[in-house]
DNA sequence: ACCTGAACACCGTTCAAGT
DNA sequence: ACCTGAACACCGTTCAAGT
């Protein structure tokens, strides 16, 4: 949809430079330096569309974080609606894994206030007090952003392409190796550890709120 | 209790003195050139203690997050020693707002570890399965990551010693200014804002979770 | 064994100069 | 109005040289 060729630079070529360096080299690889050449320009270029690289990352995270919302499909069901709000954020983490860190480093930007809004108005369907509601909203996207943030972590600390699971078990081999005396809860979590799988892990945690939600 | 003026470096000089500049200056202050004047000696020198930046952010984290748990009282009923624990570590995160960051940065490290370790251990005393418990520390702990980086990037866009009402005040009254069709929600819960407190709305969300975890 | 400090290979950002 | 690219003021890290 975009044009193919259009002369000139503009922040959205500029964004959708930015998510392909991203994506490619991580959240090292991306440089004004890096982006200008991608660009074919000079790096002093990007300034006048730009204001610097925190406005380049909210923007670029704001973008993603619009097309998951976008992508959320109708739920008269308000906790079926939040289930899916939420997945569709995880699963845009989970495809450009940089963008947890990106999202919780400047919390209140417009893409976290969109992820806020969109579960408010869910809560506000249910039938429960406004405070619930504020308390609600407030912790699952504290809970979204923070599981966002360790997925960008442990995705910087394994090797780049590394299969899934070979990573789980190695993760799962380093609990199981730890002192018996300092962390017995973890030794005897890296067996469910190693067979667990993320996403449905994730939601877990949703339904969990949820289920506190509603036990008010 | 640490030695007045041992000779030398040392790892524990190192750390106490980068946390000294990481509450003074915010964690853009904290350069090894910075460290190595505070310390009277070069930044090579540092390098000979310490593998690197990271490694040595890791140090600092596990060191205020082991007295912030050491700090913690004892309870025998397992939901109030995780909110016990939660507080504790909120209260570390809140005296020091740099620490959200740093231990968000780099999950699984011992500092997060200590945490999903002493919460699991909790849950295991609680009548519940152990998918439960699994889903339940992993939950909790993404949920106190969570909230710990957004404090920590809040601190970051406030201006430095500015009056928490009053920056309170500022922000509920952007919720207030937000476009109605865009943002409904928002707007609606900008005088609960206003008047909430951060550390009981943390633990509410907290006791959410465990609510959630009761339902089963 | 431990420290020094200059040097290396980077950054984000600015800005005079161009078109 | 928009682009260029050298220059500025930084970084983390390395490493020969010192004690």
């Amino acid at each position: 949809m975009a044009k193919k060729s259009a002369p000139g630079l503009s922040r959205e070529r500029m964004v959708a430079a930015a998510i392909e360096i991203l994506d490619a080299d991580g959240e090292g690889g991306l440089t004004f330096r890096a982006l200008a050449a991608h660009l074919a320009t000079g790096a002093g270029a990007l300034y006048w569309h730009v204001a610097g690289k925190d406005e380049l990352l909210a923007a670029v995270s704001e973008r993603l974080v619009a097309e998951a919302l976008e992508a959320v499909t109708a739920h008269a069901v308000p906790r079926r609606a939040i289930r899916a709000i939420a997945a569709s954020v995880f699963e845009a983490v989970d495809a450009h894994p940089w963008l947890g860190a990106v999202l919780s480093r400047g919390p209140w930007q417009v893409a976290t206030m969109q992820i806020f809004e969109r579960i408010g108005r869910q809560l506000q369907a249910m039938q429960i007090g406004e405070a619930v509601q504020f308390t609600g909203a407030s912790t699952l996207v504290s809970y979204v952003l923070g599981v966002s943030n360790e997925n960008a972590a442990n995705r910087r600390r394994a090797e780049p392409n590394i299969d899934r699971s070979t990573f789980l078990a190695a993760e799962a081999a380093r609990w199981k190796a730890l002192d018996a005396e300092a962390y017995p809860f973890m030794r005897r979590m890296s067996a469910r550890l190693a067979r667990h799988d993320d996403r449905s892990e994730f939601l877990a945690g949703i339904d969990l709120i949820l289920a506190g939600i509603d036990a008010r």
